[in-house]
DNA sequence: AATCTATATTCCTACCATGGAATATAGTTC
DNA sequence: GAACTATATTCCATGGTAGGAATATAGATT
């Protein structure tokens, strides 16, 4: 039953979070990881799993990787994803990332990619490079 | 997040099978045995598992327990039983159970407990009985 | 080619769920 | 009250999943 793997990808809170966010379109993974405050292995994972169920698709930009619902969704999906938009709306934690979504990307609804030259997602590795050439 | 719990309840075949037919209405625990053929301890774990995070509800009646969906579920219990229908329509399993289930009650258009004296749903229980009684 | 950046993968540990066999329990009937 | 019926619970083994630390990879930049 492909109905039962549907719901084995929305029974957890995080991939829950980014399936709402990817509902607005495509998004890089370091995106996600401001959105979400959550680790890059994590996000990296949970996309990996959506990825291998058919959930999402990915195609690379760069070194970036962009993330999106698939085109023509089964029905089954479709509705399920509709109705997790439904639930959303009363839900503080959704609500909040989309509010940190359009603060990352405020002219277009929807934020693609990262700006071209770095990204401030991963700001605390630049920090610690810094601190290993002083010695 | 209430929501995770919900798929966590949906992410088994079983159990969705379980939610499918109590749509229809209540019904009694061998009821579920004879339609889903599936073993008893089988059956009884995923309804207990469905009531400890509170998607069925159950009432004893004699020897039978009763279980049916809850009175008044949350918004997003009731979305996603809608949404739950709306898949089961394509799917022939769902379907199958649905037809087994207007077999064993079709006056009614929901079975609700067995008939008073003995219901057929354990059979091999009194095989082995009658087998012991020869020695 | 060396370095950097974004992302993926591997290894590990801890936990939770599933399923079946055996057994317990709570009503019912005789 | 003893036997029976429907259902629940316990015990056990197995497998899947989550999360983090460390490491690998692929493309970009210098």
């Amino acid at each position: 039953m492909e109905l039962v793997k549907i719901y084995e990808c929305l029974c957890d809170r995080t991939r829950l979070r980014l399936l709402n966010v990817l509902a607005q379109g495509p998004l890089c993974v370091c995106h996600f990881q401001s959105i979400l405050r959550e680790p890059q292995v994590k996000i990296s994972k949970h996309l990996a799993y959506l990825r291998a169920r058919g959930l999402v698709r990915c195609e690379r930009q760069g070194n970036w990787m962009v993330y999106e619902l698939p085109a023509k969704p089964t029905r089954e999906l479709q509705a399920n994803l509709a109705c997790l938009q439904d639930c959303a709306q009363d839900n503080p934690v959704f609500r909040r990332d989309l509010a940190q979504l359009k603060k990352l990307a405020p002219e277009k609804a929807v934020a693609a990619v990262c700006d071209e030259r770095s990204c401030t997602c991963n700001a605390p590795r630049r920090v610690r490079r810094a601190v290993s050439g002083t010695s």
